[in-house]
DNA sequence: GTTCTTGCAAACCCTTTGCACGTCT
DNA sequence: AGACGTGCAAAGGGTTTGCAAGAAC
């Protein structure tokens, strides 16, 4: 059983409230989905969850996943991150606030970082245009000033 | 004649650099795919480059466009975006620096713009880490404060 | 009972790849 | 001449869709 680091209620209410809000259905699979990615704690993409949903037993379309992330990522439970040249990722937006990403650009080497001072300009900048903040996704492109450190990092 | 906003012996020269310096070689296809991105002034695209050049006769194939635009993106000549649901869009870096990207979560419209802050935080991070910055994409997702004029503008 | 959601598989789109031909060095 | 790049079309992978069956309201 992994540990539980994230109030599962408070998410359940969380999604309630936006279905409700919106007019689509409690239905139980939606729940199953947001309780089996509360369990996760890291980054995941929608082909991982259907995999470990159904080899745990639960039976879960890649259709359902699939919407329900879509869901999810409207009502800002989830982030949704979308890297070079991969899949799109999904992360809990509670899970690690203020975290952004550093790629390298020779050997697509992926470096997570947290700086707070992005919080405040995105607050400011949403705030300027009239907006209403949610969350971010930040990406900074850099290379290694070695090479071949970068080249051995690669491997991963 | 587009307006010619950009300096294309400067970039020509940058990309001779990097194709020199990584040992590829100086095709004509190449530098016919780098000058008519100097000549657009917005984002584009992978297939509405290949097209815009097929249509004005100049015969390229997806394969070089696609192969071209990494090695653009590889020397740092072009940003690659990777909005929602959308393919990867791109724009040269010199084109507008220090600009971002806002989206609207309800209905997905995306607003432009600038922030010097965030440059000083990417150099900051990237020297942090032991990375030399290159450019950055940032995304804030948010919403509008009245979700009437949000679905207005939703039809872009 | 009606409408929305699910599941499945096929369709879809963007991107990459294999191979033969052409071009650069 | 040799190696690399191009073009074409087909393959590939992730995501969406159409339709019939099932669940929510």
């Amino acid at each position: 059983m992994p540990t539980q680091n994230v109030d599962l209620e408070a998410l359940n209410q969380q999604f309630a409230d936006f279905l409700r809000r919106k007019k689509y259905r409690n239905t139980q699979e939606r729940y199953r989905v947001l309780e089996r990615i509360a369990a996760l704690d890291r980054h995941f993409n929608a082909d991982e969850l259907y995999l470990e949903m159904n080899q745990a037993g639960e039976r879960v379309s890649r259709a359902t996943v699939y919407s329900t992330l879509d869901l999810l990522t409207k009502c800002n439970i989830l982030v949704k991150h979308r890297f070079q040249g991969e899949s799109a990722h999904y992360e809990l937006s509670s899970r690690m606030p203020n975290h952004d990403h550093l790629m390298c650009m020779e050997c697509g080497r992926i470096v997570e970082f947290r700086d707070t001072s992005i919080d405040a300009i995105r607050d400011r900048v949403a705030a300027d245009l009239g907006f209403k903040p949610m969350s971010h996704s930040l990406q900074i492109f850099a290379v290694c000033p070695n090479p071949l450190t970068c080249e051995f990092n690669a491997g991963e």
